[in-house]
RNA sequence: GCGGGGGUGGCGGAAUUGGCAGACGCGCUGGACUUAGGAUCCAGUGGGGCAACCCGUGCGGGUUCAAGUCCCGCCCUUCGCACCA
């Protein structure tokens, strides 16, 4: 038997995803389907994403986990009928772009947009709901001319300061190094030993805001991690700020009496301390003042000034990193001697590299006894040791072999009118009697410091301030901005420790814009996390080239919905953007202080268990992935590998299942029948299936939701049935924000000529899900013996019934049951 | 040291917050269809045992009819902070 002519059967439309992809990302282009309508769209919903620095190797897989998994919640939310915004830009500034700049010889200029080509390219094809008319480039005039507009808002806030810092040198590189470039005392580049320089540097004080940063945290739907990372970094800790009255170095050292008289008379310096113990002030047996402290000239005395000077110098050349991590105990004493305002004793004081001078007031009260700081630095220096706080089983006499710093459980003792007093509540009353008399007061200290943004760089937006030799510092009016960063062809960092743009001239003169005459421009560019402070700000506005952002578009937009990230940036991005609010909502340009309402970060993709690097060379690119998978199966697997917000392990092997599953849903509507019926089993798994769907994305739970649609094709396809159009057609709706492309197409094979995205969110129908009876699980004295088919609404004596009807569990009811606990629509058991 | 996550089959990971441990996927085993299978489909798959059953969520205790989940004491791991007074 041959066919006629009509040629062999037609072979069912294969699911190609390169042909589908490409046709849908023309066709969303041209119907504008990714475009947001700021003005009047409904339910705005502002779904903010870090966005990437567009590194010259291109987009990374962790940047595409990153995206996809906030691409699926925009597109989600979509669906339920919001209106949303989800913008993507570009973080180009910065030591990356300018240190690979130099490294290949491209200028930045011609280097960055390239990049940023090359990303747009890889973006596209990862099917991102991306409204690209509002995209930024922080390293465009038209974007830092706003960023330079931000810095004069904290200048003319008097938020902006200059002062001297030391910051870490690389005599080679010739540039400054931010701490975690110091490995061991050295360059991390090139290995050359680091030192310490002075340099005058901008500041913002965000120390004025700690306690609103710290205080607001609590009120903020964030992931806890990120939120204990910020309150780590913000550093609070409660203590009380106690002065000492230091004697007069002149004076007779020998006799404490003397010295103490004197003192009143002449009524010398004071150093002020910050403690967190105050409760072990009778411990105090000496001070020590941190090198750089200003009282140290004042104090030292003549026969101790050389070995000062010394060990100052010693200090400031010391690297800041090693500096803060040599435990080893150094110090010199100043030969000045202050009063313990406690007990009236006279003791030393020292200055050791171990007390910094950024924390707290620069000066500690030494307690050897209770601080194993102080046990080590006074057990070198042969300094007095005296026991204050006894804990259990110990009194007042017990030797101390090393600090005793359990602040919990001990009492005081050698304190006079304190001694028997517990720890916690002996530190409120100590500083309750010295602030009686004068000597201390009760302060909250944070470890956070002042925001440093100066960089002595070439590629960043310059600082738009000008000295002027009469004026004195002024800033740039808003009307000159932006100040535009000139195309130099010699960029390369020098011994100066000034930045590059200082040596060209033509644009570092300048005329002072208040008297005219010949001034100079501040050669510091500005750090890149103030261009990222806040881009968030700039999204809805751009275009409007008036306003850094327009009050009324801002009002409706902002602020941020759900802003999701790494958590690399849970603190400085992150506390830096909150801080520029802040600022912002004081300056009465904004009407919230809080920029991300809800902010959740997302895991990491490590591959064969480490981080992906290029040393490691296991490094995905996505290219290859998406040529040979496409990207919704691509999308699909990254989501599915694990949760959103712990990341996971990419391996090749696993990513075959996803397709498989792509393939299903496609040969499952290809195949759709639209005559007779959809099964009620069928349609039973599809609507818990709509609701487990529907429940998880909110919560990035997309993995679950995967496997979720997974067992619903395998419900559907089970037998290889041939399945019905009700039973597919939520079904593209729900893998629409994982798989986009592949929705899309499928939707219009279903006769739909609008996109699937504004099609809502299929409607859950809880009658259809009712059981009429379920497997109750049947426990003999905690074991599972069996399970039963009962009503729904079983009551206990019936369960008890049909579990004793049933042969196997009934062997195990050997006597009359003790006990008989029933979880209804669970299970029943039975102790005998 | 302080703070935040984690430890579950061969692997990635589930588990409605105390209720059938191992959903879903990979891998593996067997089968079907095939000239063929690295395609597709179906079935099985924590360990032990012929079986009835027994044992199993890092370790040791405890609470409970019932513990991966709660409590106490540890171990390991990862991330952030750290000479911060």
């Amino acid at each position: 038997m041959t066919a006629p002519d009509s040629a062999a059967p037609i072979e069912p439309l294969a699911y190609d995803a390169a042909a589908v992809e490409a046709k849908w990302r023309a066709r969303w282009l041209e119907r504008g389907t990714n475009r947001t309508d700021l003005a009047a769209g409904p339910r705005p919903y502002y779904g903010l994403m870090m966005f990437p620095y567009p590194s010259a190797e291109g987009l990374h897989v962790g940047n595409l986990f990153a995206f996809t998994g906030n691409d699926i919640h925009g597109r989600f939310q979509r669906l339920q009928g919001h209106t949303v915004f989800e913008p993507l830009g570009y973080d180009a500034f910065g030591i990356h772009s300018e240190n690979y700049a130099l490294k290949v010889g491209v200028h930045p200029m011609e280097l960055i947009p390239r990049n940023i080509a090359n990303f747009r390219r890889q973006l596209d094809r990862a099917g991102l709901m991306v409204d690209w008319t509002r995209s930024v480039d922080t390293t465009d005039p038209v974007y830092y001319r706003w960023t330079q507009w931000v810095f004069l808002q904290l200048y003319h806030r008097g938020l902006a300061y200059k002062k001297k810092a030391g910051v870490n040198w690389c005599p080679s590189c010739k540039t400054v190094l931010a701490n975690e470039q110091v490995i061991a005392g050295e360059c991390e580049r090139c290995g050359t030993k680091v030192t310490q320089r002075f340099l005058e540097q901008w500041f913002f004080r965000i120390t004025d805001y700690a306690k609103r940063l710290l205080d607001n945290l609590d009120g903020l739907d964030w992931s806890e991690s990120t939120k204990s990372a910020q309150r780590n970094w913000i550093g609070a800790s409660e203590g009380a700020e106690v002065r000492f009255r230091v004697l007069d170095p002149l004076g007779d050292a020998g006799s404490a009496a003397v010295m103490v008289s004197r003192e009143i008379t002449t009524g010398s310096a004071e150093i002020a301390v910050f403690t967190t113990r105050p409760d072990t002030i009778f411990g105090a047996t000496y001070l020590v003042l941190a090198p750089e402290h200003p009282l140290v000239d004042v104090i030292t005395s003549d026969a101790e000034r050389a070995s000062v000077a010394a060990y100052r110098a010693r200090t400031a050349q010391q690297d800041i990193v090693s500096r803060k991590t040599t435990k080893e105990k150094t110090g010199a004493f100043t030969g000045a001697y202050a009063v313990n305002p406690a007990t009236g004793d006279m003791i030393p004081v020292w200055i050791a590299d171990y007390v910094l001078m950024e924390y707290g007031t620069g000066a500690i009260m030494a307690v050897p006894g209770h601080d194993e700081r102080d046990f080590e630095f006074a057990t070198k220096f042969d300094l007095p040791i005296v026991r204050v706080v006894a804990g259990a089983g110990e009194s007042a006499r017990t030797p101390l072999t090393a600090a005793f710093t359990d602040d919990t459980g001990g009492t005081l003792v050698n304190s006079e009118r304190f001694d028997g007093i517990p720890v916690s509540e002996a530190k409120g009353m100590v500083t309750a009697w010295l602030a009686e008399r004068k000597s201390a007061k009760a302060v909250t200290t944070y470890r956070l410091h002042d925001w440093c943004i100066s960089r002595q760089r070439y590629w960043g937006p310059p600082i738009p301030i000008i000295y002027c030799d009469a004026c004195g510092t002024v800033p740039v009016p808003e009307r000159d901005l932006p100040v535009v960063l000139p195309n130099i062809a010699d960029y390369t960092p020098d011994d100066s420790g000034v930045s590059p743009l200082a040596r060209h001239e033509e644009w570092y003169h300048v005329a002072c814009p208040s008297c005219g005459k010949p001034a100079r421009r501040e050669t510091d560019v500005s750090d890149t996390f103030l261009d990222s402070a806040w881009y968030f700000l700039r999204y809805p506005s751009v275009g409007n080239d008036t306003v850094a952002f327009d009050p009324a578009i801002t009002k409706r937009w902002l602020p941020v919905t759900t802003y999701i990230g790494g958590n690399e940036h849970a603190v400085l991005h992150l506390l830096y953007s909150r801080f520029t609010t802040m600022v912002m909502k004081d300056a009465g340009l904004l009407d919230f202080e809080e920029p991300y309402t809800k902010f959740r970060a997302h895991g990491l993709i490590i591959r064969d268990g480490a981080k992906m690097s290029k040393s490691r060379g296991n490094v995905v690119n996505p290219d290859e992935y998406l040529d040979q998978w496409g990207a919704d199966t691509l999308r699909t697997y990254l989501m599915f590998l694990g949760p959103f917000e712990e990341g996971g392990d990419f391996r090749d092997a696993s990513i075959s299942g996803v397709r498989r599953f792509l393939e299903r849903i496609w040969a499952s509507v290809r195949d759709a029948s639209a005559s007779g019926a959809a099964d009620r089993e069928v349609l039973k798994k599809l609507h818990q299936t709509i609701r487990k769907v529907g429940d998880d994305i909110p919560k990035l739970s997309y993995n679950t939701a995967i496997a979720a649609m997974m067992e619903y094709v395998n419900v559907l396809r089970r037998g290889e049935r041939a399945p019905h159009r009700d039973e597919v057609l939520p079904l593209v709706q729900l893998v629409s924000p994982f798989a986009p492309h592949i929705a899309e197409e499928l939707w219009e094979m279903l006769g739909h000529s609008a996109s699937v995205f504004d099609s809502g969110w299929p409607a859950f129908d809880a009658s259809l899900v009712v059981e009429d009876g379920f497997d109750l699980v049947v426990q003999v004295n905690g074991k599972t013996r069996g399970k039963v088919r009962v009503a729904t609404s079983v009551t206990q004596a019936d369960a008890l019934a049909a579990a004793r009807g049933d042969a196997a569990i009934a062997k195990f009811i050997t006597g009359e049951p003790k006990k008989v606990v029933l979880v209804p629509g669970r299970l029943l058991s039975i102790v005998v």
